[in-house]
DNA sequence: TTTTATTTGGAACAAAAGTTCCGTAAAAAT
DNA sequence: ATTTTTACGGAACTTTTGTTCCAAATAAAA
């Protein structure tokens, strides 16, 4: 057998395994985890029956459970969507800031508007996940407490470079810097759930922001 | 009649209504309440299944619907329970602090205790349950927003005791430090249910209380 | 157009959750 | 001891939840 005749092969073989011609399905596979995500940042796991989630996404019980395993498989899919988009691009936001203060102030009135958004009041997704399953399920404080960190981190890389720059004052250490103000973010979200006027809500952020 | 028949006619006629001679529960109201509203405090409303409430306080089904109504009438009164026992003491503590940053110290260190009680890490009842139901139920929003607004009052009060004392800056409004203290507190019950460490605890306490 | 792997709609099912009901038990005044 | 009224134990019931299963539909390569 020579060279092209077993290149031959290998394309026929090859075909045969991955080219098969199967009914292929006929929703987006992520479009429908986003749907799934935003029904259970709006209401909870528990809060949140299958048939609620057919509703949102007009899937049918086997495309729903062929695909994405049973609920609480779906569940830790959607929370590790939301680390893959949400909290990445918060994380590069703050890294990719020059004006830290300013930054700052971005990102909590960003947290505000995402907590309040035309979904209704919902909160951070995290946040609500930790109040609802946290100490009860491992994985989830797993996933939340990764993001936490990796959110911490970002922040005090941000602080030092704002105390470089003369941005921040140098009274405190990056890191306390840091976990306050994730203290102060993740306050506020709840606060925002709960429904405070935006006024209080900017009365919040504007003295957190002026110890800086 | 004359009016001592008429008086031996009432007695017989109160008594009769009055003084029945039933079975008496066998149990303390107020105690199983604490009890339910422990297992909420840790396991939330959907999470603990009337079965739950009845292998935790010993009472039969019947005895349960009985006395407290369905399960969410009972949830309803363990957060009402909540807020006449331990808010009320809160802010009876803050009300009563003649060393406003000490006892700010101690309200932090003592919340930090009671979210990671011998219970388990449970968090904050108020705020577990604005994660879980608001803003779906109208009823409990209202219950945790007075329960919140009478805190920060309450905070409010202490810090203009302490600027006329000269224990905190008189830098910024009374009404928002209280904002920001509150916000504060409430960030850290989350994390406290999260799990962090208690030295990243005692950094964000340290940090929070030293921009008074 | 046949073939083939897969999707899809929806019936069906098992378990859990939430509640009601009823016969019996018990307290206490008479 | 009797009476009266409520408490109690637990069977039983309804609804919801979570999941499985299967026949019919379908996309696309050959």
């Amino acid at each position: 057998m020579n060279l092209s005749s077993a290149i031959r092969e290998f394309r026929k073989f090859a075909i045969a395994i991955i080219n098969t011609m199967p009914r292929t399905k006929s929703f987006n596979e992520e479009d429908m985890l986003d749907k799934a995500k935003d029904l259970f940042w709006r209401k909870g796991f528990n809060g949140t029956p299958p048939q609620d989630i057919l509703d949102e996404t007009g899937l049918s019980r086997s495309s729903l459970y062929d695909t994405y395993g049973d609920k609480y498989t779906l569940f830790i899919k959607t929370l590790q969507r939301y680390r893959d988009r949400e909290t990445s691009a918060v994380i590069d936001f703050i890294d990719q800031a020059e004006d830290i203060p300013q930054a700052f102030r971005q990102l909590f009135q960003e947290t505000y508007r995402e907590c309040l958004s035309s979904q209704g009041r919902r909160g951070c997704f995290m946040i609500n996940t930790v109040h609802e399953l946290v100490p009860h399920d491992a994985r989830v404080e797993t996933i939340v407490q990764e993001n936490r960190q990796a959110t911490e981190d970002a922040l005090a890389r941000a602080i030092r470079r704002g105390q470089q720059k003369g941005q921040i004052a140098k009274e405190h250490q990056p890191r306390s810097l840091a976990r306050f103000l994730l203290n102060a973010l993740w306050g506020l979200t709840t606060q925002v759930k709960l429904g405070i006027d935006k006024k209080i809500a900017d009365d919040i952020i504007k003295t957190t922001l002026s110890f800086l």
